[in-house]
DNA sequence: CCATTGATAGTACGATCGTTCTAGAAAAGA
DNA sequence: TCTTTTCTAGAACGATCGTACTATCAATGG
């Protein structure tokens, strides 16, 4: 065993820069010796005030956790609307400020952003490739960035759900929602021709 | 060096099997010993036809790669219609037959779905918390199904968008299509009059 | 027949991992 | 003051990592 007897405020320092860490690097770099180097303690130091790389890694994800608590509280406080709340939330996610802590949000979803050039590499390929597919069946008469912009979405979406998928028990929920928004964009397509909006 | 000259059919015969010890494992177990004992040859083995780790790597990231070009490839020619194409893809990632690859390519954003339960944990905190925010803002008056599918809708297409903007450099592209989602979702929100302030 | 090539495995080396043990420094209570 | 508690660091352990070196075996071409 190790770390019994811990001062809180301490720990908490320790904590925060050990998140800065985690949304710098990502989970694969996060290492006793590598953390503590940044942190300028030694690595027994860590260990002492987590316990364990499990309990540290429990604790990062506890830390932003609530971050993200937070942030959702705040924003639903301020704009109760649905739509208001989206773009809030979207706007959010765009401010610089928060790029770190979203990033390491998404590193949960995946290292994949922080991880060596090949998986970024990858995405774009597939991902260009079906966005290319779905552009071309949109037909040659709808504007450009149009269609660009309707692949987008229906590929974001896609995906989303497909995340939520397999991230989640609640099969049902996802594939009700699923349905729902392919019945939508059958209506907003069908009508002869040409593209929502 | 190592592994000079390859036969190229065993080589695929063991790429075949790597990939299908990523989709079940994840990219963090990928280590030479794991993997030559789930194929039940030696590591040396491994190392001879591919030479390096992050060579395996890459020849498993182009298996992947190749298999979803094909099965866009054949999607999109049955079915160059955009409404159904997406169908057909969403129906395609519900086969459990396609379950494995989808699950690897996911994998590649992140490896959450396979990380140790703390993750998926995670995961289901933070989204539940969101959820259950959207479905209040859309008002007591909306229809508990409708509003948790409308929330989860809203939650699937920004998460695939922040992916979208978080793992591409054409920032543009994704604020145009997310722009033109927010525009709409405004105004299907805004005259079905469930919409309180 | 032998010589060459390629697949396979055994062994070992250096690096890094998580973790424990031990001990010194610093603060706090008596 | 002395004692106890807490923080910190150094050293070292076993395990595992990627990889190189070496040798054996099967197939193949002359």
């Amino acid at each position: 065993m190790a770390g019994r007897p811990v001062n809180h405020q301490r720990r908490a320092e320790l904590l925060d820069a050990a998140v800065e860490y985690a949304a710098e690097y990502g989970f694969s770099e996060l290492t006793w010796r590598p953390v503590a180097a940044a942190l300028g303690v030694s690595p027994t130091t860590l260990v002492h005030h987590f316990g364990t790389k499990e309990q540290m890694l429990e604790a990062i994800l506890g830390r932003l956790r609530e971050r993200m608590f937070v942030a959702t509280r705040d924003l639903a406080g301020e704009q109760p609307d649905l739509a208001t709340q989206a773009r809030a939330t979207w706007a959010r996610a765009c401010d610089p400020r928060h790029e770190a802590e979203f990033r390491l949000f998404f590193a949960v979803y995946g290292r994949a952003l922080q991880a060596p050039q090949q998986f970024a590499a990858f995405l774009e390929h597939v991902v260009a490739y079906w966005m290319n597919s779905l552009v071309d069946a949109q037909g040659p008469d709808t504007d450009p960035a149009t269609a660009t912009r309707t692949a987008t979405l229906v590929i974001a979406t896609i995906r989303g759900l497909l995340l939520d998928l397999l991230a989640t028990g609640d099969r049902d929920r996802v594939q009700d929602a699923a349905e729902s928004f392919l019945a939508t964009l059958e209506h907003s397509t069908q009508p002869s021709a040409a593209r929502p909006r």
